[in-house]
DNA sequence: GCCCCCTATCGACAACCATCAATGTATAGG
DNA sequence: CCTATACATTGATGGTTGTCGATAGGGGGC
């Protein structure tokens, strides 16, 4: 990787607060304060144009896309898929990495992981 | 099971036709019209209350709940407990049986298995 | 038939969200 | 310094959603 020359690198910041840890649902009823954050998560997948986002990261080829070639697939203004990009990183599912003038999104495949944990069934 | 006599047994309507069927995010791009019932399923998800919910199904021995013992647990009025339950069950998430004068919630498995599908990696 | 319990629905209200146009900020190139 | 490009943020707007009180409807027991 690396076909051109970069003049500085940057990642942008990430709510790694927000990261969801992973008991599952079925192993023991889940506290209202656990919740909050964990249906925030989900949140972040409940939207047409964010899966769409999702999906195009997770099948690109070297497993990112620059933010610039994310707007016309998903057929929405900068501004809103600006708007989406930043929901998916304040969730951790995504992360952004400035490469001179564009930004490269890329999935963040633990969070998804930690998600899918939390639907599994009981033991 | 069957602890008590029942008097009838009624299976309240689900909306089968919003089951989610199972492409992995990381298969192929996903079309703009997939992408609908799908974050129609994971907004099923996106709440504190209704997680709770899923959460208490899925942990209760016999695997069902009397929605008469739901609504205390979530700390929420019963018109709301009923108004997520409803939203649970047009997910495909929950089922609902009558015996009685009460009705059994109990998770329906496939369909979050469904959805964990959709988070899966790629290959 | 009458009454009580359980559950769903209705109506209302406040909070939140997706969307876009306009604007702001940063980086690269002259 | 100036201009152009890439991305984020702001502000406004219409639509959706969570919540509760009040009400309706279905069952069981008497």
């Amino acid at each position: 990787m690396g076909s051109g020359r970069v003049t500085s690198v940057t990642t942008l910041p990430l709510l790694s607060d927000a990261v969801v840890c992973c008991p599952p649902l079925s192993s023991a009823p889940l506290p209202a304060d656990a919740a909050v954050p964990l249906a925030q998560a989900f949140s972040a997948l409940s939207d047409p144009v964010r899966l769409r986002l999702l999906s195009l990261l997770m099948t690109a080829d070297g497993g990112e896309i620059c933010a610039c070639d994310l707007v016309e697939p998903v057929g929405r203004s900068q501004p809103t898929v600006s708007h989406h990009l930043k929901a998916l990183r304040d969730a951790g599912l995504v992360i952004g990495t400035r490469r001179g003038s564009n930004i490269w999104y890329a999935v963040v495949p633990e969070q998804l992981a930690a998600l899918r944990a939390v639907l599994a069934p009981a033991g």
